[in-house]
RNA sequence: GGGCGGAUAGCUCAGCGGUAGAGCAUCGCCCUUACAAGGCGAGGGUCGCAGGUUCGAAACCUGCUCCGCCCA
């Protein structure tokens, strides 16, 4: 290649150009396919987190893509069969109601208007012009995903899936229809699942009491309650067995004030708490959970007085039509008005609210559809006890367990049009006949006229299949053989128990196969106040916000290297500027690099071979340290220390000090110093871009692209082909042995520091030394380089420095000593002054080991490599020491 | 009521038995021809509180105080 044909690189890293550039490349190359059916690799999978469809990513999203995206990408270039299969999920409630939202604004019409048809239209075309936003977004972050493979819940295939299992479990005896209680949202109008109940902990509400007078022979019993306008459906009061201001009580009966019947009271001792209140409870068995347990125990009547609407019920007599806030004052009206208020108190009662629409929700009776789950959950909790799934952070497994082990039966009707209409038909007599395809007749009576089940399954059911599903079960095909189960499940702990537990319970049950063989759940994403991050809050941040400002990259870097298990996010924008500024970092050092290579040719060269100078030697050792390092973090999903990692290398060793050794060979005219620096320039670039990919795939890209076109280096198409990094051995003694370089370079530019040198002021005659023969070896052989990175010419260099100087700054460190002669630069009474503070901190240090090694304990306890390493260094401080005094009076000799 | 996290430099966070770390921010000095999204140097912490275990505790144990989350 010549030399004329090189493009320069920009001055600065410009992420919108080259972000935009290479995603359709590597999409076009099929890079991003699993293949289905090969054998020759090892295979790793990943489903993705399903997002809303009718959603868009907020940062919660973006680190899980990136996570995802650095396992997939790491894992792809180490040689495995990767599959990172997408997709959306229908989100029943979520998606029904944005769209009634819309309709209702744009033509003022309810779902009702339109007809279930009608409106199921509607919600498709929502779904058509919003649904692919989720996409552009994943891959404006450059997800590895197979797009081929891009799944829907609502798809024809995984409908078919969800018919299937629910069928199975129904023919199983697991999936069955029962009039319960159940959490209804009068808002969303439809039933809930225990998990999509949020319960608020301290709701400041009121305690109020009234007396329901005795049916027969005068005298009352007072009840309170935080509900008056369930009263109206009681059908019994309640006082402990042992209770003797009771004990004559219970058998007789008492009069429903405004109803008029007479309703019992029963002696309950798991309901009633007699150290409460009055110690008698109303009980009312169609309108709260544990009310409906009595009613159970003691056959009491289900009076259902709130409707599906949350208006009172033909049950609730005069009140009937009201709703909920107005029957709850005008029972109190009317109680007041027949002297039987007994006060009101303020009270903190705990809540429950709907998950989605935050409305008060309403226990209420009704037919729904349910999954038996304990036998579900049994396997789910064996498999992972057995170890053939595991919890990252370890800690998750306990809640997964505690749950699991107190499991309820899983309510899955909802009573929604947009979803998957549950497979079931009732025939005129009334007759269930569960089938996978519409049936013509009656399973049971053989008639005609079938009506299907209105209701829709809770979307969970079918995100629930979502690791096999997607691969197209319940078809065996060479996806599902090769990919599942999935090696890994990544998301957020929020939905442990919706959508993990869910998995792992029909992944067992129907592919006799865990889901994933761990389960990796990473923290929450919150703003820099440490709140989570909400539409009502105003305080979410869209992701492509941020690619747009500071680059995909830096976000993805930043992200990562804030993903310490076991913590949350709050994520600040002076830390994606400082990961921009390392890609830009990065950028420049490859600009440097491609400067500097004119002439030299990579393909075969072999860096270690080529390496001339200690420097050279030093920073491939540190190189290899750096992959081992990140290797090892990766392998144990620490992602921030990845980061880190790749961070100090290239910016800490590579820029900082390779970068800046090596200029004196590439600016000087020793061929094979050159030629050793270009080809170990070459090495730690490359090496570093492979090792960065994963986190950054933009930038490393386009520079090891350009690289690649540059030097001739050998190589596959995409970087994404190359294989990553492999750990080895680190040469120990190249690292070592360097040591006193980079001590006497820091050691000269603290003194221009502190002395407040400039920079340009040469500093002539240093003279610096190393203890041991290597030591000095190596400084001698980096001589020219030291002399360059401290602006000192001439240094002077022996084993110690014996000629006397006096008019000059000293510094000792470990294995090596540097002198500054300051004659005529500074003056002498400030190098006193920082060799006293330097003392001062040294005797502080040695005073506190000294005493440590007094102690007899100490001494015969600890582990002798620790009592020698401590003595070493009583030693090292006492020679600095001396030497520091000795210099410190030939100041003052002057 | 039960459980889980967290409290470390001004900020955001690592460290989790052997003398306190990073990035950002701060303060000096530098536009040294890869990079001012930069370079060189410096300052800054009784590691929430109180006990205990240990030769040695930011780290392990107990209790407490705050903050956040989950479950009932």
């Amino acid at each position: 290649m010549s030399t004329e044909n090189r493009t320069e690189l920009s001055k600065g890293y410009e992420h919108k150009e080259v972000e935009a550039r290479w995603y359709p490349r590597w999409e076009a190359a099929g890079l991003f396919r699993g293949q289905a059916g090969d054998e020759s690799r090892p295979a790793f999978s990943i489903v993705l987190p399903p997002p809303n469809v009718t959603g868009s990513l907020h940062l919660g999203h973006a680190l899980t893509a990136t996570i995802q995206d650095i396992l997939i990408r790491w894992k792809r270039m180490s040689g495995f069969n990767t599959l990172w299969l997408p997709g959306t999920d229908h989100a029943g409630i979520a998606t029904q109601m944005i769209v009634e939202k819309e309709l209702l604004r744009t033509e003022k019409k309810s779902r009702h208007d339109l007809g279930r048809t009608e409106f199921l239209k509607r919600v498709w075309a929502w779904k058509e012009k919003y649904g692919s936003r989720i996409g552009e977004q994943h891959k404006a972050l450059g997800a590895a995903l197979d797009w081929e493979r891009e799944r829907f819940t609502m798809d024809e295939g995984l409908s078919r899936a969800v018919r299937e299992v629910f069928v199975r479990l129904h023919e199983e005896g697991l999936v069955y229809r029962e009039k319960k209680l159940i959490n209804w949202c009068p808002d969303c109008r439809t039933a809930l699942s225990d998990l999509e109940v949020e319960h608020e902990e301290a709701h400041a509400g009121e305690l109020w009491s009234f007396a329901y007078p005795l049916a027969e022979g005068g005298g009352e019993i007072v009840v309170a309650t935080t509900r008056p306008e369930t009263m109206l459906g009681d059908t019994a009061v309640a006082v402990h067995p042992d209770d003797e201001r009771y004990r004559g009580m219970v058998g007789r009966k008492v009069r429903h004030p405004i109803l008029g019947r007479e309703i019992p009271i029963v002696a309950d001792a798991i309901l009633v708490d007699p150290k409460f209140g009055t110690g008698a409870v109303k009980v009312t068995p169609a309108h709260d959970f544990n009310d409906f347990e009595v009613g159970k125990r003691h056959g009491l009547p289900m009076v259902t007085v709130i409707g599906f609407d949350a208006r009172m019920t033909a049950e609730a007599g005069p009140l009937a039509g009201l709703d909920r806030a107005q029957a709850r004052k005008k029972v109190k009206e009317l109680i007041a008005e027949q002297g039987l208020d007994r006060g009101t108190r303020p009270h903190v009662l705990p809540l429950g609210r709907c998950q989605r629409s935050q409305t008060v929700l309403e226990p209420l009776l009704s037919d729904q559809w349910y999954v038996r789950i304990e036998p579900l959950a049994r396997p789910a909790i064996e498999a992972v006890e057995q170890g053939k799934t595991r919890f990252l952070p370890e800690q998750w497994t306990n809640t997964y367990m505690a749950w699991m082990r107190n499991i309820h039966d899983w309510c899955i009707s909802r009573q929604l049009w947009w979803g998957h209409q549950i497979p079931a038909w009732y025939c005129p007599d009334g007759h269930v006949t569960v089938a996978r395809e519409t049936p013509p007749a009656c399973g049971t009576c053989g008639k005609q006229g079938l009506r299907q089940d209105e209701d829709v399954l809770d979307t969970w059911f079918s995100s629930g299949l979502w690791p096999f599903s997607t691969m197209g079960w319940p078809e065996q095909n060479e996806t599902l053989r090769t990919f599942y189960p999935t090696s890994v499940m990544e998301t957020g702990h929020d939905i442990i128990f919706f959508w993990v537990a869910r998995m792992m319970m029909m992944g067992i049950h129907f592919m006799g196969e865990v889901p994933f063989r761990t389960v990796y759940l990473h923290p929450m994403v919150r703003d820099e106040k440490g709140q989570k991050m909400s539409k009502t809050k105003g305080n979410v941040i869209d992701p492509l916000d941020i690619t747009e400002k500071y680059g995909a990259d830096a976000l993805r870097f930043t992200l990562a290297a804030l993903t310490a298990q076991g913590r949350d996010i709050k994520l600040a924008k002076e830390r994606i500027e400082g990961y921009r500024a390392f890609a830009n970092k990065l950028w420049n050092a490859s600009r440097f690099a491609l400067m500097n290579l004119s002439g030299f040719t990579a393909g075969g060269v072999d860096a270690a071979q080529a390496a001339r100078t200690p420097a050279d030697r030093w920073i491939l050792a540190r190189l290899q340290r750096a992959v081992n390092e990140t290797v090892a973090a990766l392998e144990g999903f620490h992602f921030n220390e990845a980061a880190n990692v790749v961070y100090q290398f290239v910016w800490g060793e590579l820029c900082d000090w390779y970068i800046e050794l090596a200029k004196e060979a590439l600016y000087g005219d020793r061929p094979e110093e050159k030629r050793g620096a270009q080809a170990v320039l070459t090495h730690c670039l490359e090496t570093s871009l492979r090792l960065l990919h994963p986190l950054m795939p933009y930038v490393t890209e386009e520079l090891w692209q350009t690289l690649k076109a540059q030097v001739g280096l050998r190589g596959p198409e995409f970087l994404l082909q190359a294989g990553y990094p492999q750990p080895g051995p680190v040469d120990e003694a190249a690292e070592r042995s360097f040591g006193p370089v980079i001590g006497i370079v820091d050691a000269i530019r603290n003194i221009r520091g502190e002395m407040g040198i400039p920079w340009k002021t040469l500093l002539p005659g240093v003279q610096a030394g190393a203890l041991t023969d290597e030591a000095l070896a190596t400084v001698r052989l980096e001589a020219a380089r030291i002399e360059r990175l401290s602006n000192a010419p001439g240094v002077a260099f022996g084993v110690q420095p014996t000629a006397k100087v006096p008019k000059s700054a000293v510094a000792v460190g470990p294995g090596f000593e540097v002198r500054v002669p300051l004659a005529g630069v500074v003056d002498m009474a400030a190098e006193t002054g920082r060799i006293d503070k330097e003392l001062q901190k040294l005797e502080a240090e040695a005073a506190s080991l000294e005493k440590r090694l007094g102690n007899q304990g100490f001494v015969a306890k600890a582990p002798p490599e620790v009592v020698e390493k401590d003595r070493a260094r009583v030693e090292e401080l006492s020679q600095k020491r001396q030497k520091l005094l000795a210099h410190r009076a030939m100041l003052a000799e002057g």
